[in-house]
DNA sequence: CGTGTAAGGAATTCTGACACG
DNA sequence: CGTGTAAGGAATTCTGACACG
């Protein structure tokens, strides 16, 4: 019940305004994968929290000079490595309950 | 930068959809002061989840037969008693300065 | 008192495209 | 490549009112 920051309930105006980027270019980064917001029934966009803090991200990352590919790339290998801690806990667990 | 639980950033369809609550429902409540959403320069309304526990709770209320009115008296008992909490503590961190 | 609804208008969002570079 | 913009349409929301009870 706490997971609000994940939960996609914002629409694309509000998040312009939370994060300072266009509508434009939050739909850009759409396109090129970096978020993905859900859909009303209509096709109206909602975002998380989680994604505006991401979009923050992005921006900076853009402003450095990085382009959307690279950044999705370094998104990815982000991605990995949570998952590489999470498997690695689980696999202790484990070992921790077989001794 | 962790307050997300009190950002007014949800439409009022969304909050519809997360409480079950009618959209006219919810613009009555707020019409009582049971709530108190922000509003964009549009004037679209804007609610926080904060307001969506809100409203689950009264919606609770009002199934039990409670009233609007009753439920307006029992939120600002809720609030008073937070404040004396509050100044309760204050008075003691004071205190506790002091000798 | 609390809520549904039809009415008309305004604000918001959507897509695909052209532009610049 | 990343972003602005004008275009036309569709989805969303708004208010004030009438209805029922």
């Amino acid at each position: 019940m706490n997971n609000f920051k994940e939960k996609k309930v914002i629409t694309i105006g509000t998040v312009s305004e939370l994060t300072g980027l266009s509508e434009r270019q939050i739909r850009y980064y759409e396109e090129r994968k970096l978020i993905s917001p859900e859909r009303t029934k209509g096709g109206t966009r909602k975002y998380s929290f989680e994604d505006v803090e991401k979009l923050v991200l992005i921006s900076e990352k853009m402003d450095k000079g990085m382009g959307t590919f690279e950044i999705r790339k370094e998104d990815k290998k982000a991605k990995q490595k949570d998952l590489h801690e999470m498997l690695k806990g689980q696999i202790n667990a484990a070992f921790h309950i077989r001794k």
